[in-house]
DNA sequence: TTGTGACAAAATGGGCGCGAAATGTCAGTC
DNA sequence: GACTGACATTTCGCGCCCATTTTGTCACAA
């Protein structure tokens, strides 16, 4: 098994700092009020260098959005796949997972509903196709291990599992709350489709 | 049994016909643009005789919310104890019952985004009261009809159903699709409730 | 290559005024 | 009591201008 696909879209080191940077504007300031100087500042380079590695504002926070999802994505996997557990655990653990350091960053920073905007409109197709390969790897986990009779395929399942989790966003008053509603979604679905 | 305990808050017949031509115009125009004389005319009396029984617009709308969560609420709880039904179909009953007729009015009328914000700011505190009393009749029926151990009390596994099948509405993209999630979960759900 | 400072162009935010539209109230009618 | 027309008031949307910030792109340096 050399030289695997690669999981994540392997991003330049030297853009790191970059994003880390980025990240820390926008947790600041939101997404609107960061300046391209204020990332620039903060990554410790001259504004204009900026424009040599990324085209624009839009462009910096879409590849943060991709390597948000890839790490997501690559944590959800490793989160299923971890041996000697049962399934409410595995469920739970990918539940955790899929949300990434993120959720956190939002429930932090006062500038959380901003950024969920900013990300909706900006990057609206990269969440999408981020949560469909979530649902994808879950579809695929739960096909491989087996889905009952009359609950459809692996992905029927998987679709609704991760839009039920999503519903809980809504609901949520604070972190504590949102986690024990998904273990409580955990519990309820992996005893549904215990053999 | 004479005399029961209304379940719905009673509203005067009278004012029925400005709600539902409050209803058509903000299905029309959006809540914004929906002027008081828009309501009057569609109500066929002045604009005047509105303010003899709401306060202003804002009143209207509040009052038009009240009585879709009585509607959705007496038809959630009949749903569920329509007799003869097995638990999967009490379930899917229920959820189709929430949504009431707003549903399909926001996926028809081209204001509905806007409608959902408007009602958001406007009627927040009704929604989240009509979405607690939706989650304890779901739960007491819940309790009354036995939960398996491990999953919690019955308020509990409500919580998490309810705000699992508001999860759908962020992912579906038509109704049917909206209605197959619906059913999705009402199986999973059945079969994880099933003693 | 990787970066900089300087520069022109564009976007942003605020203030102001104006006309149109919508609001809420009230004296008075049926 | 239910309703109306008319009235004074408020809000709204619009265009306009201007100062400031931010942007994107140079020619040029390490």
């Amino acid at each position: 098994m050399a030289d695997p696909a690669p999981v994540t879209t392997a991003l330049p080191d030297r853009l790191e700092p970059i994003l880390d940077a980025a990240f820390r504007a926008f947790a600041t300031y939101g997404y609107r009020r960061t300046s391209m100087d204020d990332i620039a500042k903060g990554a410790g380079m001259s504004r204009s260098a900026l424009y040599l590695h990324f085209r624009n504002k839009e462009d910096i926070f879409r590849s943060l959005a991709v390597r948000y999802f890839d790490e997501a994505l690559r944590d959800m996997a490793a989160a299923l796949n971890q041996p000697g557990q049962g399934l409410e655990a595995a469920l739970m653990a990918a539940f955790v997972a899929k949300d990434g350091k993120f959720m956190e960053a939002v429930l932090t920073t006062p500038h959380g509903e901003e950024l969920m905007d900013a990300g909706f409109s900006v990057t609206g197709d990269l969440a999408a196709a981020g949560e469909a390969r979530m649902v994808e790897v879950l579809g695929d986990w739960l096909a491989r291990r087996g889905v009952p009779e009359g609950l459809g395929t692996g992905a029927d399942v998987a679709q609704a599992v991760m839009s039920a989790v999503k519903g809980l966003k809504l609901s949520a008053r604070s972190l504590p709350e949102y986690r024990a509603g998904q273990a409580r979604l955990a519990a309820l679905f992996a005893r549904a489709l215990d053999q």
